[in-house]
DNA sequence: ATCCATACGTGAATATTATTCACGAAATGA
DNA sequence: TCATTTCGTGAATAATATTCACGTATGGAT
């Protein structure tokens, strides 16, 4: 039965290829605007053969997302491997996510739009838990990193059990990047710099919530020494996302 | 040129016969399963008509979507004519956002693909800029609340500007509806009541910003009490959404 | 080495649907 | 009453997602 398995792991290569291929070509068009059929012959395969893999589109734009939610979360279990306080950890994850969306803009997009009610209601239900299943190491990190600060004595839940945590964080990202990616619309309400209040944003969060050390939300250069470390130790081989203010420029 | 002015006017009254069914329709398929032939049929107009009107689907939803914002901006002028201290007021505005929400799903799905970067390049740029005209009073209400808690002293501008109060909450805002409207996913991530969750997180950042009165997250009967007063002053012609205790329902 | 049966890839055919446009009817104003 | 323009029409067009009948390659059995 060793043929069979060959044809399996062919099968599966296959796969990952025509996802490849289409997160190409979405980078280029957008997922909107690209046809099944283009893909396929991208891909060097016929439509059927795309469609053996795939039920129908929205089932590719699943798979295609789940790709980058592994690769966000595989930031997310560096920072839960950085060695530092929680407090930082935990600032860092948001870091980490702002560092993805930003390299990986399309990611974003296609991530918007599987999250749609109306896509995600079209793709079939085992694309959709493969796709939260990509998202769940994420959760874990996160999860690890509250449990961590809790037993550190750096954070007492009261309020907030430990998913709940994440679950406000998680919000204030998302809905920054929805709103900076609809553009235009900041310019309309005349806010600036949405990362930097979104930093700003998570400091009063979890000065709030009193996670030790309680940090001054003006205080920018305590956010920019511990980014610095951050991808000095952790993230070495990824650029600052452009557009962030260097320490330099602060003195 | 006074029949010039009747054609406009009859022009304008069918567009807005177009948007309306073209809800309606969206609430019984949603809106890519719903097909322009169709609409133009439901609205016993030709199809060729409707694109004079809407150079494209896309600028069909801008339209739609709009519709909406309107109406939650109309609850929050309410708001903020409210009669209440400023802190009680700010967190009305949230719970505004989640009646009308509540109250209106469709519209939910419907800003949300709208605010989708492949939707919304696609739209045309004087339809996107409608849309965001149509939510500038919602971001006037809150604006207002906050310059009205700074100058009664119950707030006191530090790192935020006004308009970055305003941000915080409504990324988390709408963050949170985009994950409820993900079936499955808060499920997966084992979290209940979002929304109750929503409105502690309301309360931890208005806590953190120094907003007055400080409230205690965990003290409910605040909330309720608040609700009470809030539906009973100025939306008494709205019933709670389903999940908080029920109240005489007046249509 | 040969053959059979099955699995697999194919791409032309189908179905659906957004969008256009050439036409004729109705309104307008002289 | 007529000429002109404006407006609505819906059949035609142009994609494009999805299917399926077919032929071919594969792998095991003789």
């Amino acid at each position: 039965m060793t043929a069979a398995q060959r044809r399996q792991r062919e099968f599966e290569q296959r796969e990952q290829h025509f996802v490849a291929v289409a997160l190409d070509l979405a980078a280029e068009t957008g997922f909107m605007s690209m046809s099944m059929a283009e893909l396929a012959k991208r891909s060097e395969y016929a439509t059927g053969t795309l469609y053996k893999h795939f039920d129908c589109k929205e089932d590719l734009l699943m798979a295609m997302t789940s790709v980058g939610s592994a690769k966000r979360a595989e930031l997310m279990k560096r920072v839960a491997a950085w060695d530092a306080p929680s407090r930082e950890k935990m600032m860092a994850i948001g870091y980490s996510d702002l560092l993805f969306v930003t390299h990986n803009p399309v990611h974003f997009r296609l991530e918007q739009l599987a999250t749609t009610e109306d896509v995600w209601m079209r793709a079939s239900e085992p694309r959709r838990h493969a796709l939260l299943a990509a998202g769940a190491p994420c959760a874990d990190s996160v999860r690890r990193i509250v449990e961590e600060a809790v037993s550190a004595g750096d954070l007492t839940l009261k309020a907030h059990r430990n998913e709940d945590v994440s679950m406000g964080l998680w919000t204030m990202s998302m809905g920054t990047h929805t709103l900076v990616h609809a553009g235009g619309l900041l310019d309309y309400h005349d806010i600036n710099a949405p990362y930097g209040l979104l930093a700003r944003n998570y400091t009063l969060f979890l000065n709030a919530l009193g996670w030790q050390p309680l940090i001054d939300p003006l205080d920018e250069s305590w956010r920019l020494n511990m980014r610095e470390r951050l991808h000095r130790d952790v993230f070495s081989d990824i650029a600052p996302p452009p557009g962030a203010p260097k320490r330099a420029e602060l003195e």
